[in-house]
DNA sequence: CCAAACTCGTTGCATTTGAAATGATATTGA
DNA sequence: TCAATATCATTTCAAATGCAACGAGTTTGG
């Protein structure tokens, strides 16, 4: 355990980050260049898309970030009219957040790209080690949910892959 | 392909936004709370261990860092004294960055932590799944290095990455 | 009924960020 | 030789980031 043998470009934690960010950087070449979108403005898009009229705590409590940024994306793309805030029904506070059909037509319009690229880098793999492939990322918040000193995952993160968990009695 | 069929939670570049970001934060806590050390300085601490007295330009090319950021995380820790800079010997552009004794200690300090939550990531899981994840995680490379949209890989990751691939003619 | 505690979305503020510009040095080519 | 070009590290500057604080609204408990 020298750490004179420790190699950065073998250590994990690295690799996970520059495989991430060279991938989230393609992507968003796609969406940056045809709608001038951020990651933040993609995913709150993509979150409104399938849940229709939301407040901004339960984007952030779904895609993963911070509620100013969230906050801030929305207004963004209301500025560009792809989203409207109209004042929540019973509760004063929250706003309830909707794609506009403008909005609904940038979507239409990213997602087949966004996928085609998805799919090139998962169609280099066969479909037994792409299933390997998640299946370890799965274990490995598995690990970070039973350490205290990592961030909790995300309810919608947890929902997803904790379908293909053994029920936690 | 329906639009709406699309979840963000199954997109494969925004999965591997979430491990890795979590997997990141969860290195940093350790590395931080123990010598106040974030993601670039520790890259380039780790790289000097290897490789010496080096440029600004190199660690640049080996860690995935962009320049300026190379340029401040080496300023910061020269102003905390665990590394230093001494003018490059035949080209007076260059600068010289190496480890002090007392960076030596603090990576002697850090890398066995570091190296104990990688454990803990990868112990969770099958020798050959994980080495099968690593394949899968190098042939998305692969496809990134045939799309000319795409960032190239730095030098160094590249390298270490080919030597498992069948050799390029 | 109302004050304390909580939740919501936003904003202030200090820090970080990266693209482009800068100044300094090296190299090239005429 | 010496201008033009290239490379290196740093700095500038505008934008993004995230924590903490805030004002507004809601719930709770006495």
């Amino acid at each position: 355990m020298t750490p004179d043998d420790f190699h950065l470009s073998s250590f994990l934690p690295y690799r996970l980050a520059v495989l991430s960010e060279r991938v989230s950087r393609r992507l968003s070449v796609e969406y940056g260049r045809t709608h001038g979108l951020a990651v933040a403005e993609w995913r709150v898009m993509v979150h409104l898309l399938r849940c229709g009229a939301v407040s901004v705590r339960d984007i952030h409590n779904c895609v993963n970030l911070e509620k100013p940024r969230v906050s801030r994306a929305v207004s963004r793309l209301e500025a560009e009219g792809l989203v409207q805030k109209t004042q929540g029904e019973g509760d004063g506070r929250l706003v309830a957040i909707s794609l506009t059909d403008a909005g609904r037509r940038a979507l239409a319009d990213i997602i087949p790209a966004a996928t085609q690229i998805e799919g090139h880098l998962t169609g280099a793999v066969s479909a037994e080690d792409l299933a390997t492939f998640f299946r370890v990322m799965e274990r490995m918040h598995a690990v970070l949910d039973d350490d205290p000193e990592a961030k909790p995952r995300t309810v919608m993160d947890l929902d997803r892959d904790a379908k293909m968990m053994p029920s936690p009695v």
